[in-house]
DNA sequence: TGTACATCAGTGAACGCGCGTTCACTGATGTAC
DNA sequence: TGTACATCAGTGAACGCGCGTTCACTGATGTAC
C-alpha cells in the first residue's frame, strides 16, 4: 500500500466545515437540502464540496453513518435490560430527528448502493434489539427486522407530514405511542 | 350568471383522457409523476394539459377530491355500526393506494391552499368517524382529528418507504395492525 | 532557516438535465343565417 | 341541409429555473535540498 500523504491542514478544516454546515442545515430544514446551500454555509465553493464528497449520497451517507454509530453505541449500552427495546427505539428516533432533513433525503436516494448498505446496517442492529426483546417476552414473536424498518418509517413519516412543525419531538413521541402497543405481545 | 357554453366534444374527450392517464400513472408509480408523462400517455400536448388544469395542484387536487368523495360515501354507508371506525380507516387506506403516487405528490405540495383545503376535508370526515367510535368506546378518548391525519400519514409512509414493493396492500395492512392497537382504549 | 517547485486544494463559471409553465400560431367545432 | 365565421381548443417549440456535477484555471501548502 502506497503511503498516502495526509490531508492538508486547510483541506481538513474545509471538510469539517462542510460536515458541520450540512448537519446544521439538515437539522434546521425538514426538506431536502441543496448542495449549493451547504457549500455556501460552509463558506466553500461548490467544487470544493465535490472534492470532498463525490456526490450527495456520499455526504448524506457520512451523516447517516455518524447517526448509526451513535445508535449502535446506545444499543450496546442499553444491553439486555428490561425496557431496552423501547429505549432503543426512542433513541433511534431522537437520533434521526437531530438530522430531520436526512429522512427525506435518504428516502429519495434509497436506490443508491451506499445508502442501501447503511440502511441494512440499521436493520441488523435493530433486529438484534428486537430478538433480545422477544426473548424477554417484551415484543411480539411474529415481528421481524423488516417490521422494524417499517415501524421507523412510520414514525418518521410524522416528520415528513409536518415539515414546518416546531414540536416534532412531541409529535414523534405520540406516533411512537400509537405503535408501541401494536408491537407488544398479544395478551 | 352568464350562461357559459359547454365544453366542446373534443375538449371533453381530452379532459377525460388526461384524468384517466393521470390515474393510471399515479396508480402504477409510487413516486411523483411528471406532467409531461401524463400528457404523453393521454396522447395530448403538454399545453393542452395546462388548458385543462392550471397547474399540478389542480390536477392532483382533482384526483384527490375523487378519492375523498369515495371515502365520504363509504363513511356514510358504514354509519355508526360496530367496527365502523376500523373499516373506515381500512377503506381510506385502500382508496389512497389506488393512487399511490398521489401520496408523495400531495406531501410535496402540502403548502398549496387547494391541497390544504382538501386535506382538511379528509380530516373533518375522519374526525366524525372518530367521534362516533369514541362514543361507542371503540377508540381512545384522547385522540383528536390531528391524530387521525398522523395515523394515516404513518400508514402511508409504508408506501414511501417501499416505492418498488409489489405487495403494498399486504404491507399497509401490517402497518395498520401495529397502529390499530395503539388507538384502542386503555384497558 | 530559506527557497523552489511539485502537488494537492480551491474557485467561479459553465454545462446538462429535468421539469413546470407559457407563447405564438394552427386547427376543429359549433352556431348563425 | 349548407356554408362562413367566430371562438374555443390543440400544438410544438421555447423559456426559465433549480440543481447536481464538471472544467479549466489559480492559489496554498508542504517537502526536498
Amino acid at each position: 500500500m502506497a503511503k498516502k500523504r495526509d490531508l492538508r491542514v486547510d483541506a481538513v478544516k474545509n471538510r469539517q466545515a462542510i460536515v458541520r454546515a450540512a448537519r446544521q442545515l439538515f437539522a434546521k430544514n425538514a426538506r431536502e437540502v441543496a448542495m449549493d446551500e451547504i457549500a455556501r454555509r460552509a463558506k466553500v465553493s461548490r467544487a470544493t464540496l465535490y472534492r470532498n464528497f463525490v456526490d450527495i449520497d456520499a455526504l448524506a451517507g457520512e451523516l447517516f453513518e455518524e447517526n448509526i454509530v451513535a445508535i449502535e453505541r446506545a444499543i450496546e449500552e442499553a444491553g439486555d435490560s428490561a425496557g431496552a427495546f423501547e429505549r432503543v427505539l426512542i433513541l433511534t428516533i431522537e437520533e434521526g430527528l437531530t438530522c430531520r432533513a436526512l429522512i427525506p433525503t435518504l428516502a429519495a436516494r434509497a436506490e443508491s448502493k451506499q445508502i442501501r448498505q447503511l440502511s441494512m446496517r440499521v436493520a441488523r442492529v435493530l433486529a438484534m434489539a428486537l430478538a433480545r426483546a422477544q426473548a424477554r417476552g417484551e415484543a411480539r414473536e411474529d415481528l421481524d427486522a423488516e417490521d422494524m424498518i417499517q415501524v421507523l418509517a412510520m414514525i418518521f413519516s410524522t416528520v415528513l407530514a409536518n415539515p414546518r412543525a416546531k414540536d416534532l419531538t412531541a409529535r414523534t413521541r405520540r406516533s411512537l405511542l400509537f405503535v408501541l402497543d401494536g408491537l407488544r405481545p398479544r395478551s
